[in-house]
DNA sequence: GATTAGCACTCAAAACACGCGAGTGCTAAT
DNA sequence: ATTAGCACTCGCGTGTTTTGAGTGCTAATC
């Protein structure tokens, strides 16, 4: 099971794949005998049972074509792939939705989710990291009502957080400001996670220091941040699941992707790996963190800027995806949303 | 057709009605007959043939059992249906996801629906009425970083909305305050869509009384609420859609319901006509909103607080539903929602 | 007059049989 | 090394039969 094929078997099976991506039905040595020219089918049938042997192609029964199996979709990935190039209407499209809001509104990027989607033809997963691992660029309190008071926190992308915190009475305006300010430069530069230890540190010293000011004020933002807020998650294009042959044939596996999909801390597992990566990573079968649903691809890439991260984008689909389309949608899309936040 | 049945009529129509929603298969006069005691099968079928005759009752073919028509639904809605009290448990899960949180953060009213679409074993809609019916309690400008601006506008209900206002820059602190009172002077009390005409008249007449600081106010709250936000809308337990046979057997009705859940216009449609109504509204079937989808029915209510509209909640799923399960859960838990709000 | 037993009839769905044809593996010729 | 030829396999679609749940009607019964 060298690694290495020879050109023509690297040929054969490239071609069983990319007819096998379209059609979603075994391929046989006919087809391929036109469409190679040159060789003949009793020949190509000799190419492919040798592709079986080497674990690149199976047959669903005697008298079948082939299929490619996981393995010869890995291979394809890494030494045959072709990226087709996107179109300049794909680029125009993702680039004006992209390029619509402020830096990365919540509502922008679904909307790139969903125009990914709908130029992929799979399904887009987002997951927004969580804003624990982003600097702060600032925290302010507002009153809110009476017994309220709500605290914004400014991330360094951009993106905005609140909490409403209930019940905080007894406290002036001038109390709030201060408050504020003190919280504020605590806070600056710090991430999420880190304000979060400090706060607790902080808070035995104050205590002590009896400064009834400060001790609020901790307490107010350790009620704020009690824990670490997952990251927001979004699915869109749910329904081209439903476009593919393979998972509408078997209700069974169809529930479980859709359950596995309403399940944020699943989705967030899918695109676990590639926040480490940085690069574009692709996931075949049961190469994807998640063990529930073998028979998934995910190709994913991490967002980030100024080379932290802000979360994750990427495709799901059947395994017989359309590889050379997808990878470099992917790949445009993490680095477009990448380079508008990098401004600054 | 008169609209009233007699007695043992419909005892038989709420028996075939029930079993059909236990089983989802015709169901016939042997089955009946067991399960009312006292009449013979060959009883039975007469009153059934009335049925029939009457519209409440179909057969899918001579030699099946009879299936329930929408008709026969809606009587059985109106008429016949006992509402089936809320486990002591149900009624506790609820209260405690609702009490968990602040009042509505989204992620609880997203919880809530997922709790009850689990509950119920439908699909559940939630759509938080675009905020511009709700009236504001304040709006707070905040600086974000050199050159953009974040407003913050708080609604009467709690709910809070940003803005971040990109490319503003030279408004000193000063400015900032200045900016923030007069805009909160002004929208306190209305609505968001009341501000917003307010807000276009006012920019007449400031810009002849040319001040400075006010007509930049103007403009600027005017970039940040160009346009009605459409509301949030959640669908939790999609899944739940394929646990329904009917649903499942007919993989092209699936991709369209699904489809359709993707739109949130059409989600926003579905709920549409129970904002107006406040009681809890039950669609069945091509009573419902939303054409496309004349096999599903859905049982909706609106969430308020004091009388004014934050939202709606449903649950959806085929005609064949447990309508006295379904109405009392989502029943009580737009009456918890909007007495949890209720306070002040 | 309402109810019921009995019976012939209907029809969808399950079970079975069967032929077609795509596709294979092997062997012998090129 | 390639290819033509051929026998063989086996899933799929088609047509046929069987089965059984359920009906409508009629005549007997309470």
């Amino acid at each position: 099971m060298s690694p290495v094929l020879d050109d023509r078997a690297a040929q054969v099976l490239r071609l069983v794949i990319e007819d096998y991506i379209e059609t979603a039905e075994p391929v046989g040595s006919r087809t391929l005998s036109k469409r190679m020219g040159q060789l003949s089918p009793a020949t190509i049938r000799n190419i492919m049972a040798d592709l079986e042997d080497s674990g690149y192609l199976a047959q669903p029964h005697t008298s079948a074509g082939r299929i490619p199996t996981a393995a010869g979709f890995r291979y394809y990935v890494d030494y045959l792939l072709e990226r087709r190039q996107l179109l300049r209407s794909e680029r125009d499209q993702l680039q004006r939705t992209a390029g619509a809001g402020a830096p990365l509104p919540d509502e922008t990027i679904r909307q790139i989710g969903r125009l990914l989607s709908q130029l992929s033809g799979q399904a887009c997963v987002v997951v927004v990291a969580s804003p624990d691992n982003q600097k702060l660029r600032g925290i302010r309190l507002l009153r809110a009502g009476r017994d309220n008071v709500l605290l914004v926190a400014v991330m360094q992308s951009g993106w905005v957080q609140h909490r409403l915190i209930e019940d905080e009475p007894g406290l002036t305006e001038g109390d709030l400001e201060k408050i504020g300010n003190y919280l504020d430069n605590l806070a600056t530069g710090l991430t999420l996670s880190q304000l979060r230890s400090k706060i607790l540190q902080e808070m035995r010293h104050e205590k002590s220091r009896y400064d009834r000011v400060m001790t609020r004020a901790l307490a107010l933002s350790s009620r704020a941040f009690p824990d670490s807020p997952a990251g927001e998650v979004y699915v869109e294009g749910r329904a081209n699941i439903l476009e593919q042959p393979e998972f509408v044939e078997d209700v069974h596996n169809l529930k479980r992707i859709l359950r596995a999909f309403e399940e944020k801390s699943v989705v967030v597992r899918l695109l676990d790996r590639v926040l480490e990566g940085g690069e574009t990573r692709v996931s075949i079968g049961t190469e994807n963190p998640v063990e529930e649903l073998p028979d998934i691809s995910v190709v994913a890439s991490a967002l980030q800027k100024d080379g932290s991260p802000l979360g994750s984008i990427g495709l799901v689909g059947p395994v017989r995806m359309n590889y050379s389309r997808i990878i470099p949608l992917v790949e445009f899309t993490a680095g477009m949303l990448g380079s508008i936040n990098g401004h600054r």
